[in-house]
DNA sequence: ACCTAGTATGAATGCGCTTTCATTCACATA
DNA sequence: TATGTGAATGAAAGCGCATTCATACTAGGT
C-alpha cells in the first residue's frame, strides 16, 4: 500500500521470474495461458501498473509524440465574441491555431498508437520546456519560433523533429522535416480579389515587427498582387505591430487612419486577431465595414466568422498540418534509426483557401 | 552520431563524473561555475538532452499530468456548419467538449510546471490506453466512462486520479476526487423555461441508451421541471439512442415525429450534437424551428451557436473543469505521498447556465 | 602549523523494466 | 534408449539518471 508494486512484487507473488511478468504484458502469446492468467490475477490484486518510465528506459522508446506551441492565448479573444455577436461570453468559440493542430496530431497519433504530449512555451521559463518534452517523446513537432534555434539544433540530432509553419530555417536547421502553408499564394489571391473583384486600389498592409517568415511570405504575396495590378507599394508593410493581438490590431487601425492622407479602402492584416481588433476601432470611429473600409485577416480561426461583420480571410489547414506532422514523425520513427538521418528532409507546403465573407463585401453583414 | 549521448558521454568528455553532470541540470548552483560551463559546453557540443525516462525512473516522478477522454469525434460535425450556415466547411468551428477540457488542463498544468499527456480511448484497443498514460504521469484526469471501473480502481491506488463529469461511482471508486456539473439543475431550468416562458407543454426527451450518469441526471432535471408544472412524464426518456451523435439525433427526430400521435412542441436532447442533427431532419420534413417545434441541446459546444437556428442549450464550464482537475491533482501531489491517501476525496459540482437562442424562440433565427 | 567547517566532486547503488542467452522440459523421432 | 526440437521460463545485464555517502580540498580560526 505504501509503495507501489513493481514487476518484482508480481513475480514473487505469482512464483515466476520478472522476465515472465514482463512478457505477459509485452508479448502475451509467448507465455503459457495458465501462467499468464496467474500473473494477471496477481497484478490485478496488487494494483500493478507497468512504469512507463522504466519501460521507456529499457526499450528506448516511449510511444509518445510531442508538440511544443507558443502561448498565443489572447486574453481579449474571449470577450470579443460577446461584443461582436451580442451573445454571452463564449470561451469555447475561440479555438486557436494551436488547438487545431493539437486535434490533428492527437487523432493521427492515436491511429498510429501514440499518445500526445503537449506543452506551451512559458515565456521565459528557466528550464527550457523543450528539454522537458524532448526527453520524454520519440519525436515531436514544433510550432515555428517556439524553441530557440540552438536548442532545436541540438535536439534534432537526437530524435525526429518537424517544424510547423514558417519556412525552413536556412542555417543549421535545414535537415528538419518541415510543413508550411502557402502563405504567399493565399495573400496574393486575397489581395487580387480585393483589387479585381471589388475594385479597391488604396490598400494598406499591417504585419509583424519581429522577423516572421510567415508574415514576410504573406506580405510578399500582397506585394505581388499589387504590382500585378499596377499598384505601387513599398518594400515594407504600411505598419508593423509588436504583437499580432487584437489590441494591436485596434491600435494599428487607428494609427493607419490617422496617418494616411486619403483613407485606405482596405486594411489587410497578417492575421485574424488583428483584423478583429481593427473592426472595433472602425466601429468606434463610425466607419462602416466594408462600405467605408474593407478588412481582411489571415488564418481562418473560428473567431473570424463569429464577429460581425464576419472577416474575410485565408484559411490554413491547421488540423491537417497536425496530421501530416505525425505522419512524418511516424515515418522517420519506423524507418529504422539509421535511416532517420539518412533520409532526405521532407518539406511540404499545404494549400490554403480564401474565405470570402462580409468584411470585404462578399456577403451581407 | 549513431547513438544518442548520455550523461556518461558528457561526463567523460568534460572530465567530471556523471554525478556532476546530473547536478548541472538538477541543481546548477551546487556546481562551481567554471565546471558547470565546461559541462554545458560539452553537452551542447554533443547534442545531449537528458532522458525524461531515466529521470523519471530515478526520481520517481515525471512532471507530467494526463487526460484520458473518449473518442467522441463526430464525423458529421465538420460538414454541418456548411449546411447550416451556408459557409464553407469549417473544421475549426467544431470545438468539442474534450478540446475545452484539454485547453483548461493545459493552461493550469503549465502554471504549475507540468506538461500534459493526452490520449483518447481507442474503442476496443487491446492495450488499455490508460495503462499507457497512467504509467507515464504523476496523476491524471479521466472523463467518465472512458476507463473501465476495474482498471481505474487499480490505478487509483497508485496515483491521484480525478474523475470528470459523471457522478462518483458508488462502488469502489468513491475515494477518487471528482468534478461534475449541475446536470440536473441545468436541464430543469431549461425545461422550466420552455414550459413557463414559452408555454410549451408537449415535450419529448431524447437520451442515451447506455447507462450514463450525466444523461440520467439531466433527464431527472427534465422530469422534475415537468412534474412541477403538472405535466405528466414517464420514468424513461421518450427515446434512447445508441450514440449521442448528429446522425442519431437526426434519426431520433424522425422516429419521434413518426411515433407520437400529436406532434411534440419541443424536442429536448441530452446533448448539442443530437440537437443539431435533429435540426436537419426537421428542415427536411418542412417543419420550422422554433415555430413548429422547439429544439434544445446540452453542453454549449461552439457548433450549437453556429447552426441556424442557433441551438438553445445548457453551457457547461468545461474549460474550468479542466483547470480545477489540475488544481486537485497538484494538491494531492504536493501533499506528500502519505497525505495522498489520507485526504478526504473532494467532490465538486460546477454550475451551468442556460443559453437562450433561436431554437426555442428566444432570439430571431 | 593544526583542527574545523564548509564546498565541490566522485563512487556506487538503485529506480522498474526489456531483452538476449541459456536452460529446462516435454515429446516426437530414430 | 539416445537424440533432436521447439516451447516456456529464468538469469543477468543493462537502459540513463538521481542521490546518498564518502572524500578531497579550501579557507578560517587559534
Amino acid at each position: 500500500m505504501s509503495t507501489t508494486p513493481t514487476v518484482y512484487d508480481v513475480a514473487e507473488r505469482s512464483g515466476v521470474s520478472i522476465a515472465t511478468v514482463s512478457r505477459v504484458y509485452r508479448n502475451p502469446d509467448s507465455v503459457r495461458a495458465q501462467t499468464r492468467e496467474r500473473v494477471l490475477a496477481v497484478a490485478r490484486d496488487l494494483g500493478y501498473v507497468p512504469s512507463g518510465n522504466a519501460r521507456g528506459l529499457a526499450s528506448r522508446s516511449t510511444g509518445v509524440l510531442g508538440l511544443c506551441f507558443p502561448d498565443y492565448s489572447d486574453p481579449d479573444a474571449e470577450s470579443e465574441v460577446e461584443a461582436g455577436h451580442g451573445d454571452e461570453a463564449d470561451d469555447e468559440a475561440a479555438m486557436l491555431y494551436s488547438d487545431q493542430i493539437i486535434r490533428g496530431m492527437e487523432r493521427a497519433a492515436r491511429r498510429h498508437g501514440y499518445a500526445l504530449l503537449i506543452a506551451a512555451s512559458l515565456k521565459g521559463g528557466p528550464e527550457s520546456l523543450v528539454a522537458k518534452v524532448a526527453g520524454r517523446v520519440d519525436g515531436f513537432a514544433v510550432l515555428a519560433r517556439t524553441v530557440p534555434t540552438e536548442d532545436l539544433e541540438v535536439i534534432s540530432r537526437r530524435q525526429p523533429v518537424v517544424m510547423l509553419a514558417g519556412p525552413r530555417e536556412s542555417n543549421q536547421l535545414d535537415h528538419l522535416d518541415h510543413i508550411e502553408v502557402a502563405n504567399s499564394d493565399g495573400q496574393r489571391e486575397l489581395t487580387r480579389h480585393l483589387i479585381e473583384d471589388h475594385g479597391l486600389r488604396r490598400l494598406a498592409y499591417v504585419g509583424f515587427a519581429e522577423e516572421s517568415p510567415d508574415v514576410e511570405a504573406r506580405f510578399r504575396g500582397y506585394v505581388e498582387a499589387c504590382r500585378a495590378a499596377g499598384i505601387e507599394v513599398g518594400a515594407e508593410p504600411d505598419l508593423r505591430v509588436p504583437m499580432m493581438t487584437q489590441a494591436e490590431g485596434a491600435r494599428a487601425a487607428d494609427a493607419l487612419l490617422d496617418r494616411l492622407g486619403d483613407r485606405p479602402e482596405a486594411l489587410l492584416f497578417a492575421n485574424d486577431q488583428m483584423a478583429v481588433g481593427a473592426l472595433h476601432t472602425l466601429e468606434r470611429r463610425g466607419l462602416r465595414v466594408p462600405q467605408d473600409v474593407a478588412v481582411t485577416g489571415f488564418d481562418g480561426i473560428a473567431l473570424s466568422r463569429l464577429v460581425r461583420p464576419a472577416v474575410t480571410t485565408v484559411r490554413q489547414p491547421m488540423r491537417r498540418m497536425g496530421e501530416e506532422a505525425v505522419e512524418l514523425l511516424v515515418r522517420r520513427l519506423s524507418g529504422g534509426q539509421p535511416a532517420q538521418n539518412a533520409a532526405e528532409p521532407v518539406s511540404m507546403t499545404l494549400p490554403v483557401s480564401v474565405v470570402r465573407r462580409a468584411s470585404c463585401g462578399c456577403k451581407p453583414a
